[in-house]
RNA sequence: GGGCGGUUAGCUCAGCUGGUUAGAGCGGCUGGUUUACACCCAGUAGGUCGGGGGUUCGAAUCCCUCACCGCCCA
């Protein structure tokens, strides 16, 4: 029936099993009539990702919301699904094709390729979506989505062509950060930038009408650049418009070694007198800053590098314009073809030799490098799809400022509005296969038709070209441009794929069947919290704000959490490549996932880094063995639930008391849950299973459990029953395996059949509290702890049964010890407890609240040792009434202290006081009578 | 360079809006086959709350400053 500790590994597939056939988790599942509803989209993982730390922690805590949420009743929608991960799926597939020895993405062409990933998926992808299944999270699977879905894709469409129409989106040919591995343009929260030991190279630059003497400084001006190879593409020198040394300089030339092009030297800004020589090189094709350079002093795009980042120069009309091709055959012989990197040092090689190199030094310096593929990023000139952020930031900053959307921690705020404020063009295109295809048409004479579908184009191009038009791909298009034959006009569908942040932005609103107007949309639109990581803020929580508030006037959540990063145990970030990666599967393996998910939800603590240790994980593990093993014990004692059991016609005591504590329990559960305080929520579920339940009150009824059936028996076998009951409930967010298995077997012990699962059980709502049953229990728990101490400290054998004799009670006191004589018996291990008025000799003393408890030990008493431990209780506590007494003697205190406080200090010294004279009294019964 | 956060017991961490004897888990030590649990029970040691200054009747908690660590953005 009960095995002696709880087997994960056996129960929680059967209890998902449970769940599934139930549909437990379907959205409203469990709700009560007209709730409120309260709805989570899932940060969509990658279709190719697996779960890692990160992920089990936040949809953890996702889940101890969405649970809690829905045991009180409310229509919950926990919304789930995955994104297509442009990049990363792309590479997944290409991979498999080059291990499979398979034609190559570009050999097989766009559509047999694209059929392969969507089988790759079918056969592969969302395998996140079992291991999520895995932790318990209760996300309603019938509903799954993936961002390339039929609806979702319908969405990215409208959204697209609405921005184009309004504005928001358009053409641009600017600098991007250009990733030569995976040959797409990437977002600028794409790249990282690292910082590289590299060189610093300096070269000398002719000027224009002197001769080139290397020892003669006056012939030359000395630029320094951590990319030499770049110089091919210089089209200006940039020196400080403040900066004497150049002043006379400005506007004269520059002949760039190696190629013979007069560049000019200009003033600008940029160059910072103190750097280097303190004028730089131009690249403006190259560089960011010189982009911007070029532009203020109207310098020319010279792009010297193809999509691989190779040198190209053969055929580059820019390059070449008004050069001397003859002259340069072997420069460009030598070059054109070479990776950027060799480049470098056959440029530099050939510098020196030529006595351009004054000399390199070690520099460190960062360099940008694509967060996917992991090579430096080169700024590159294209044609791309930018949104116009800015415009969208408005609203969703105004959302944030007015609170209608709230971050939790409050300080992230600061983060996401720093971030708005300067935020760039989002450039949304990518040269990729895998993703949402633009729906961008290109017309002969350059004109763009940007529409939802084929045939929206088709009559926008008749219209515009009074023509009928035919559709084709991108080479056949051109070539009939090329010709120039009469006869219909040939239009052909930008290649590129969208961003796929960009259909995650929707995903608020796109997962409830936007741009229909569903029920769900309207029923779970706003939702009400999003649960990710502060690496997530840009990304993803900032583009979903600009979206929904865009796209449907309302902010796509009223609480944003920012969890913690899931760090090692030394705190060190996890990565593959440190190989310090904890696996969340494995550590479910060993420990089981609902030690897992109480490890994290404990660990949770907002505004600090989780740092998992695999002994916290057992421990936890420990407290489902131990909660399992108190209901074995109870259902060992016949503690059956009783369906008519009411708490308020308890009786016994030390019920009452369990039953206050269950309910103070349950209200700090519940707040702590509501302030997304989980690890305040997890600590208070634990004390109260552990430290009151288990330790102290099945301890205190084992005696009457044990003992002769009798209305009292009966009364505390209903109410074991009954705390343990309201323990699953609270627990259940967090462990939500055990507590359902043990919801079930408790209901089959006792006989009777649950209303619902566990899932969809009420959550206790605050009621019963007896504050008077707190003082009785209190002091025997006192009693028994003190009791305990200090046998220890006098070295009692355990083995030895001593008799507790309590001076100077009252007749409640008596009346306490009566009620409770075979439990102090049993925990304090006493022969007997009696009440008396003069204490035994030779007793070992301790005071216990108003009474001074005696352990009269003849022969096993060490006078000595008794005094001087009774002694440093006195020193203690006349330290403590000094403190005090030090606080209410000072005029300042009792004049601006609020009343409360002047009145506790007033309380406390009396307490102090009381047990003083009781310790004193204590010592003098040491002493032998003369 | 700008911003954010951290520094509390040997370790990992709580301690919210100032008044507690500064807590927990793990680990340590001592003792325990008490008919739920050794994944357990009982007891116990261990902290001048990073340094300095300030505000306050009162500071781990608020402010300033320094040191060290971490992260984000340039």
């Amino acid at each position: 029936m009960f095995e002696k500790t709880y087997d994960a590994a056996a129960i929680e597939p059967r209890i998902r099993n449970v769940w599934q056939e139930a549909e437990a988790f379907r959205a409203g599942a469990g709700a009560e009539r007209d709730a409120e509803t309260f709805s989570i989209v899932i940060p969509p993982p990658n279709v190719t990702g697996s779960l890692h730390m990160g992920h089990a922690l936040n949809n953890t805590l996702q889940d101890v919301l969405v649970r809690f949420e829905r045991m009180r009743g409310k229509d919950v929608l926990w919304q789930p699904g995955t994104d297509h991960a442009g990049i990363a799926t792309q590479m997944v597939v290409e991979r498999q094709l080059a291990a499979e020895g398979a034609p190559t993405r570009r050999e097989m062409g766009r559509e047999a390729f694209l059929d392969r990933v969507w089988q790759w998926k079918a056969e592969s992808g969302g395998a996140i979506k079992g291991q999520l299944d895995r932790l318990g999270a209760s996300c309603d699977w019938s509903r799954d989505r993936f961002t390339m879905d039929e609806g979702l894709s319908e969405a990215v469409l409208t959204v697209f062509v609405r921005l184009h129409k309004q504005g928001l989106i358009y053409r641009d040919k600017r600098l991007v950060n250009w990733d030569p591995k995976f040959l797409t343009a990437i977002s600028d929260l794409e790249v990282e930038s690292k910082e590289v030991n590299g060189e610093l190279v300096h070269f000398r630059y002719p000027l224009a009408g002197k001769t080139f003497d290397p020892d003669d400084p006056s012939t030359f001006i000395v630029v320094a650049t951590t990319r030499p190879e770049t110089m091919l593409g210089d089209t200006g020198v940039a020196v400080h418009p403040d900066d004497e040394r150049y002043t006379d300089l400005v506007g004269t030339k520059v002949v760039l070694p190696l190629v013979g092009r007069e560049i000019e030297i200009v003033a600008d800004a940029y160059s910072d007198p103190e750097k280097g020589t303190g004028a730089v090189k131009i690249t403006p094709a190259h560089d960011f800053n010189d982009f911007e350079v070029g532009k203020r002093n109207k310098l020319d795009l010279i792009n010297v590098f193809d999509e691989q980042a190779a040198v190209s120069l053969k055929g580059n009309e820019a390059f070449l314009a008004g050069l001397d091709d003859a002259a340069l055959a072997a420069l460009i012989d030598a070059l054109d073809g070479l990776d950027r990197f060799e480049a470098r040092k056959w440029i530099v090689a050939r510098m020196e030799e030529g006595g351009y190199l004054e000399k390199i030094e070690k520099h460190v310096h960062q360099v940008p490098f694509g967060d996917r593929s992991g090579v430096p990023i080169e700024p590159f000139l294209t044609d791309q799809w930018y949104v116009n952020a800015k415009r969208l930031a408005g609203p969703a900053m105004d959302a944030v400022r007015e609170k209608k959307t709230q971050f939790v921690p409050a300080n992230w705020e600061k983060t996401y509005f720093d971030w708005m404020e300067n935020i760039q063009p989002w450039c949304v295109s990518r040269q990729l296969w895998w993703g949402h295809q633009i729906p961008a048409w290109y017309g002969p004479d350059g004109k763009i038709f940007v529409e939802r579908t084929e045939a929206d184009v088709r009559r926008q191009a008749e219209l515009h070209y009074r023509e009928s038009v035919t559709f084709a791909e991108r080479d056949e298009a051109l070539a009939a441009w090329e010709r120039g034959d009469g006869g219909a006009i040939v239009l052909y569908r930008d290649e590129d794929v969208l961003d796929t942040w960009f259909s995650s932005a929707l995903w608020p609103f796109s997962t409830l069947g936007w741009p229909e107007r569903t029920p769900e949309l309207r029923r779970y639109y706003p939702t009400s919290v999003l649960s990710t990581g502060f690496d997530i803020i840009f990304f993803w929580v900032a583009r979903m704000m600009m979206m929904g508030m865009h796209f449907l006037n309302r902010e796509p959540f009223e609480t944003v959490y920012i969890h913690a990063l899931v760090r090692d145990e030394k705190g060190a970030k996890m990565s593959k490549s440190k190989g310090n990666v904890v696996d969340p599967l494995e550590l479910m393996d060993e420990f089981g996932a609902d030690a897992l998910r109480f490890t994290l939800a404990a660990m949770a603590a907002q505004g600090r880094d989780v740092k998992i240790a695999k002994a916290r994980v057992q421990g936890y593990r420990n407290f489902a063995t131990k909660l399992w093993n108190a209901v074995r014990f109870a259902d060992m004692n016949a503690c059956r639930i009783d369906p008519n059991f009411d708490p308020n016609s308890v009786e016994t005591t030390q019920s009452r008391w369990v039953l206050t504590e269950a309910t103070r329990a349950g209200e700090q559960v519940t707040e702590a849950i509501e302030a997304f305080r989980f690890n305040d929520a997890a600590a208070a579920i634990y004390r109260f299973t552990w430290n009151t339940f288990c330790d102290w009150y099945l301890e205190l009824a084992k005696p009457v459990l044990m003992g002769e059936d009798c209305p009292e028996k009966t009364e505390i076998q209903a109410t074991t029953a009954y705390v343990i009951d309201e323990i699953l409930k609270l627990l259940h967010p967090f462990m939500p395996f055990l507590t359902e298995e043990l919801w079930t077997v408790t209901a089959e012990q006792s006989g009777i059949k649950r209303d619902t699962l566990l899932v969809h059980a009420r959550w206790p709502h605050a009621g019963y509290t007896d504050d008077t049953a707190a003082a009785e229990i209190n002091f025997i728990v006192d009693l028994v702890a003190n009791v305990r101490s200090v046998r220890s400290e006098s070295n009692v054998p355990a083995s030895l049964e001593a008799e507790i004799v309590v001076v100077g009670g009252a007749q409640r006191h008596e009346d306490w010890l009566f009620r409770h004589d075979a439990a102090i018996r049993r925990l304090a291990r006493a022969s007997a407890v009696s009440v008396s008025d003069v204490a035994p000799p030779n007793s070992a003393q301790v005071v216990v609240g108003d009474v001074v408890v005696c352990l009269p030990l003849e022969g096993l008493v060490d006078l000595d040792a008794e005094r001087t431990r009774l002694s440093k209780e006195v020193t203690r506590i006349e330290k403590d009434i000094q403190k005090i007494d030090g606080r209410l003697s000072n005029p300042k205190f009792l004049e601006k202290a609020d009343a409360e406080t002047v009145e506790e200090q007033r309380d406390k010294r009396q307490e102090a006081e009381a047990r003083l004279i009781k310790l004193n009294a204590a010592i003098g019964r040491l002493d032998p009578v003369a």
